[in-house]
DNA sequence: CCCCGTTGCTAAACCGCGTTAGCATGCTCA
DNA sequence: TGAGCATGCTAACGCGGTTTAGCAACGGGG
């Protein structure tokens, strides 16, 4: 465990004072008049050495860190969180930042003491995030550093950005597709068929519901059925398909609300003995790892969780180094930024077949 | 953006020198014989203003930041990497620390990079993580502070010691499971039926199969047979599993070596008009999200993300806590330790039925 | 009455670096 | 020959704390 090599040592080996090594490394010497022959000598040494500068007393001197937090309700509730993540850390270390990462599970004070213990470490920004997109309140916090709001709203205005997948846009495309295919009889299973019958509290959830049936209405179609669930799970889409099953005229097509009611949707089909998509098309959202694991591959509108998070970083990291230009940069104030939802399709939507 | 309260203020306040409130917040007041009157005001003031500590300043002057590094090859890829952080995460919030999580993507050189970035900041401690578990070397970074390695063993002797789930453990739990109900002839889907047929480089299949193999032995059965796979993906398990339905007799029962084969063999059992259990008995490995998903639901031996995570944090922080006592913890010294991996039953294993 | 021991607090150094004012030295030019 | 100006480097301070040596005031004993 040998000591870091720190500022002072490359000093003393190159037979300069610290501050005209620190003068040379920070780029400065030029401009500072230090001689071509002494720079060469100190980056040598320095590189030699393997020297580093030590960022926590950057820290203390400069108040820049170059280390953001990240604190979410959850990380692990989902495959979603990791892609969130690993969005947030790539762009993070691609700009020179390394992440703080926290979770709160919903709970109030756990989240003020983590935003607190950030705060203690001078995080230099931070991102503050849900796993389902949702309206919050905004801790007063966020008040005191530069930060953005990962897949949520805030329930008040705020200068505050936030950034969030366009959901609206996934429930037109979603509608879209299927209305290509040739189906005018689409029935929606987790939510529906009226506007604002979802979920309580599910903003997805409401907003794909919006897009659906604006779609729809373009076409002249209002949704055939639909069922809203309290719970998203594959037995809900289970049951839900069956009693949609129990009735004739036999439905052509689904809109199921993520794909873990689409697994349901699948597994109720299968019983009945009809064919995806021969008899009926299924199409969803989220893009579960599961939606390419079904046979066959279902074709679902895919949540960019890994651009959502690190849109987020970017904004953050932009916001950071505007901040010393402009004081308040106008582009990223209070805005709203929405992520597109790409289509994978897979092969679980076809034309309509002979129905009854 | 009012500026955060230091020592100085606080001090200032309560009419004292700062090295005195110093001493008295941090506990040495009496040992120092502050007047408890003095104590008691600095206590107030410190209080009332919500005085907190800067840890910068403390990573500076003390060398401890209270902050640890998790890096591992991929935080994305998988369920699992969202339970191992989680379970580190909260380790390390209920002891104070707070961590930068990183990822290499198998990486040599970001690897590098990321230990250095964390280095720069003066991590008290690190986690090298891997998502499957395997084998690897130690960089030369994890010689110069605390460390565990999580899901991952050392390829050669060290002083670092790891973390790792109980896989021949789970092989013992799951042949023993369908011993018990009955079974006699077992099938491998994913490895075997030899031993060491394993992907290449896959931990946990070999180590799967040996406890297999293992509690068989004890019964004296050998493996009926069995198909080891490059990848373990549900259609891997699919078309093996189409192949053995293809022979006779019928086989009653299938150790899946992850939930994912599983999944495939559900789907090459349903296409064959067969009952799980009646007709066959499934269990699996992961306990995927998923295994509770499928009809019926699979009987899965859960790798113990969370405790995973857990555990390797509780190590390396006890680690940090008896450096100061003793200097090598001869307990926690390049010792494995083996998690524990709880079945989760759910239904998809059952007494043997009528074959062929 | 002086010395010494307590008691109660504080000044000052330090952690590692960036920053800036300023100190020598040598050269030019009047 | 001395003022003036580059040139080339460094001393000293600050960031926000901890830590230690030591100072002032007071009381008690010889």
């Amino acid at each position: 465990m040998n000591r870091r090599v720190r500022l002072a040592d490359v000093a003393r080996a190159a037979g300069v004072a610290p501050s005209t090594a620190s003068l040379v490394l920070s780029g400065r010497g030029t401009e500072l008049r230090i001689s071509e022959a002494v720079q060469q000598r100190v980056r040598a040494v320095s590189a030699e050495l393997g020297y580093r500068p030590n960022i926590v007393s950057l820290g203390l001197s400069k108040g820049a860190t170059r280390t953001l937090g990240f604190v979410s309700d959850t990380v692990a509730t989902s495959q979603l969180a990791g892609d969130m993540i690993k969005g947030a850390i790539d762009a993070a270390r691609e700009r020179g930042y390394l992440l703080f990462i926290g979770e709160t599970e919903g709970d109030g004070q756990a989240e003020k003491d983590l935003l607190e213990a950030m705060a203690d470490r001078q995080v230099d920004g931070l991102v503050l995030a849900s796993m389902f997109t949702r309206e919050r309140g905004v801790p007063a916090e966020l008040e005191r550093v530069p930060a953005v709001l990962l897949n949520t709203v805030a329930d008040r205005p705020t200068a505050i950005p936030a950034v969030v997948p366009d959901e609206v846009g996934a429930g037109r495309v979603a509608a879209r597709v299927l209305l290509d295919a040739g189906h005018r009889e689409v029935h929606l299973v987790g939510a529906g068929p009226g506007p604002g019958d979802v979920p309580l509290g599910s903003v997805a959830g409401e907003e794909r519901l919006l897009g659906i049936r604006e779609a729809l209405a373009e076409a002249g179609v209002e949704p055939a059925s639909g069922r809203a669930r309290l719970a998203w799970h594959p037995q809900d889409g289970r049951e839900a398909t069956r009693d949609l099953l129990a009735v004739r005229p036999r439905p052509g097509a689904l809109i199921c609300f993520n794909d873990r009611l689409a697994l349901g949707a699948y597994q109720a089909l299968q019983e009945a003995g009809l064919r995806i998509p021969e008899d009926v098309s299924v199409i969803s959202f989220d893009d579960h790892p599961l939606a390419g694991w079904l046979q066959p591959g279902l074709t679902s509108l895919a949540i960019p969780h890994e651009a959502l998070g690190r849109t987020a970083i970017e904004l953050l990291v932009d916001a950071l180094a505007g901040a010393d230009a402009a004081p308040r940069p106008a582009a990223a104030t209070g805005v709203v930024h929405r992520i597109p939802t790409p289509l994978r399709s897979r092969g679980s939507v076809g034309p309509p077949g002979a129905t009854g």
